[in-house]
DNA sequence: TCCATTGTTTGATAGCTATCGAAGTTATCG
DNA sequence: CGATAACTTCGATAGCTATCAAACAATGGA
């Protein structure tokens, strides 16, 4: 029935928790200055070894992380030797934006 | 320090739920239909009941997950009577559309 | 005043989940 | 080969949460 809805839901749950929200943020940011560079995509391992220092959480839960944000349809990731590169899934992040977008908001003109 | 990111990933955690995620969207819906007939509010009390039967969860339940909705910042509530009128927060609408809105597509042409 | 409507509060519970430590795996380096 | 690096898997646990039933509260008619 509603699996449009709940994959929608699953996304946004994925997303729930504040170091997997950062660690998306991390990705997306990156991903777009990769954009600019015609390089599209970032190492996870680089983004992992300092967000274990910088979320203080440990090597496991991130591992545990990623997996969710793939499970949802969120990220993509590839292995290159011990690395694992991550790229953010383009047309789920568009589906998620245009959920936020309803009646135009004539832009108080 | 990041009260950003705690916003959004509480705002996420809110749409998680697939029923609060129908819910909400029964509202952005109604509320999208609402601005185009220069009504802006839309009684809660109508689609609780309704949600009753067609999400199959009880009132309490129902209860509970309109405070998360409004507790995230997604809508407001204000009560006429006996009944209970939501109505979507744009302001968090449009925050979490741009948190979804990377490098801009540049649309296949 | 009595009753029905509409929603809220209060426990209670089953199930999920974020995190950890310990151990395992795979690739790179010397 | 041995060691280190970069994860992953496993098992456990504390804490959250979606839901319910039962009881409560407030409102608006008859």
């Amino acid at each position: 029935m509603n699996k449009d809805s709940d994959m929608l839901a699953k996304a946004f749950r994925s997303l729930a928790n504040p170091n997997r929200l950062k660690i998306y943020q991390a990705f997306a940011r990156s991903w777009d200055e990769g954009r600019q560079t015609s390089v599209d995509e970032v190492p996870a391992g680089c983004l992992l070894a300092e967000a274990i220092k910088r979320l203080n959480i440990g090597a496991p839960t991130v591992s545990h992380h990623i997996r969710e944000l793939v499970d949802a349809g969120l990220i993509t990731t590839h292995r290159q030797g011990r690395q694992l590169f991550c790229a953010i899934e383009p047309d789920m992040r568009e589906q998620l934006r245009r959920f936020f977008t309803g009646a135009e908001v004539t832009p108080d003109q």
